[in-house]
DNA sequence: ATTAGCACTCCTTGGTGCAGAGTGCTAAAC
DNA sequence: GTTTAGCACTCTGCACCAAGGAGTGCTAAT
């Protein structure tokens, strides 16, 4: 079906998009033929829309407007007509520039680098940390706030650090804690908190702990630490979004916010985007979440070594500059890669 | 000045406010005899209003609107005219029931606090997460990253956790490191943040730690990690305003939004309310920040003993039902004092 | 001091009429 | 057979106007 699309067509297609990009007007045949030297007249052109929008790559508002491209023309744009620019250089610096780990927390760079990839892009950046259930432990710690309340701090290799309180049944004395503390590092280093999870039942039921009042309890606290954290996600330059022409009345709007505002779907969207390694773009109702028609998502994946551990990307109108802000979520996804890398 | 209001014209005032709290529409003279039995003829209250108006208590839209309150007149309000409200025991429920704090970090905590504020208001809730600079220091530790590059975990008395990534100019072995970790224990524990810096000064002039190299180390590596971190700020519930009438209007919106995005003034402004303890009430342009008008903050400072150590508070139009929520945030700020007390 | 009455003002709503942009079709040109 | 010029038609957006409604301010009567 694709391939019924001479170069012709193609060419004219390329030229609607990436026209209604910039305008964010339906883009009609007298348009096209101005802005682009085809050597065809604005009636040849007519009758190649009208055949895409037979097609399903086109799509008019009404009679006598001009014609807007289809999530389908977009998913074919970047498929097959894009031709990706690389990220210039000074793009590369600007966003060095503002990823920077050193002195800062893990959760800092990552809410940095959503920052910049909003404000590069002009429309919204999205960065998930990494899941805490695939990270390795590299460390527990356990320190008394008082008799009975603990707070709990969990370092993962990667450096991201959780920490919880909870409350003991009982009072515990410093060295009864150090001595867990010890115990529990242990046991548990170097496994995924996953791992962990099902190691610690397994302890639980082991002879020699069982009777080992200190090491039961330490069981049981650390049980109650490594319950399933839902990531956290950094969304940020909200306010770009209401720039943007398409979004700008206030139904509309209310309801792009309050989807990104309840996070539980975003998640869901960004966890599938987890799944696959590297660029992943969702463009409108391929997101298959109602909210999102007319907005697209363009992710990447960041990694240690060998594993995914977290999503980052940039959210906008399906009418997005593609060609510019692909590679800009590429970079971006290596860069953090890389300064994660705990080497 | 304000003595020139007699009891009628104050009632008339407190019903004209109270109705537009409600409608959000300019109140006429005829509205109010309807709905209020004051037995008075609209031309009446009408000559009541231009007093009122003259006075700079009310203001008209226009010559055949109907006149809606000013900030003055909110204040007066606030000030002489209010009920305060209690708590009723379903929104005392409620509001326990969103903000527990076993099995959290105190982050999530507050940013539930924040979550609820938005919740039962209707407008925005903000919490200020304990400044840090104030805080007392429970515990350092340094966990080795990989050879140069350290992760500092700060732990506050109240169980707030705090860390940086640092690079050291030198590999240091684990064994140091946890004599350095040791030292800096004995050294700081029980210092304020801002004691620490002064301290860790003092010490790197010192005679014998000068020319100990590796408790030299360790002060520059602290040096590093307790720069003047900006407070935390949660503010939830942003599309709540969205509902606002006065707001509905893309360009204020925008306004809003990209005020509240860059939490700089936020900040600025909820310092303020830090210095005095207790309920703060900023009306409109009493907050002194241009893209405010329209818009009140209620806050509160939340405390562990005698120290104010952060602040909340709601977010929302002038126009806010000022009986309602002045005591939910009194009662928030006293709840999560309760909670952060480590006893 | 209060109120009824009335003229006046201003916003809102709905209807009308054009100008502009774009299409679809047909017939002519290449 | 493809391309193009020409033309009728459609739809939106905007300006304009008129009527209706809400509310005020003033004056004169109670």
């Amino acid at each position: 079906m694709l391939d019924d699309l001479n170069e012709r067509s193609k060419q004219i297609l390329e030229a609607i998009i990436e026209d209604y990009i910039i305008t964010a007007e339906p883009v009609g045949s007298r348009t096209i033929t101005r802005r682009h030297p085809f050597a065809l007249s604005p009636a040849t052109v007519r009758n190649v829309m009208s055949d895409l929008e037979e097609m399903g790559f086109l799509a008019s508002p009404h009679t006598s407007a001009g014609r807007v491209p289809t999530d389908k023309a977009y998913r074919f744009y970047v498929d097959s007509l894009l031709a990706v620019r690389q990220v210039s250089r000074s793009e590369r610096d600007e966003i060095r520039r503002r990823c920077r780990i050193n002195g800062h927390d893990i959760g800092s760079v990552l809410r940095d680098t959503s920052k910049m990839l909003s404000y590069i892009s002009h429309y919204m950046g999205v960065v998930v940390a990494p899941r805490f259930a695939a990270a390795v432990l590299r460390q527990i710690e356990f320190v008394q706030l008082s008799g009975r309340r603990i707070l709990v701090i969990l370092v993962a290799q990667s450096g991201t650090v959780q920490n919880k309180i909870i409350e003991s049944d009982e009072d515990i004395s410093a060295d009864d804690l150090n001595r867990m503390t010890n115990y529990l590092n242990g046991l548990l280093q170097g496994l995924t908190i996953a791992q962990i999870k099902s190691r610690i039942v397994e302890e639980m039921e082991n002879e020699k702990t069982r009777y080992d009042r200190l090491m039961a309890k330490a069981l049981e606290l650390s049980q109650q630490t490594v319950g399933d954290a839902d990531s956290e996600i950094f969304l940020e330059g909200r306010v770009n979004i209401m720039d943007v022409p398409e979004f700008a009345d206030i139904g509309r709007m209310k309801e792009i916010f309050r989807a990104f505002e309840e996070k539980n779907q975003l998640v869901n969207l960004l966890n599938r985007c987890m799944d696959a390694d590297g660029i992943n773009i969702f463009i409108g109702s391929e997101s298959r979440v109602s909210q999102m028609s007319d907005i697209s998502l363009i992710t990447s994946t960041y990694r240690t070594g060998r594993n995914s551990i977290g999503v980052l990307g940039v959210i906008g109108p399906t009418r997005m500059g593609y060609a510019k802000v692909i590679p800009i979520v590429d970079y971006t996804a290596r860069l953090v890669s890389r300064l994660l890398e705990s080497e």
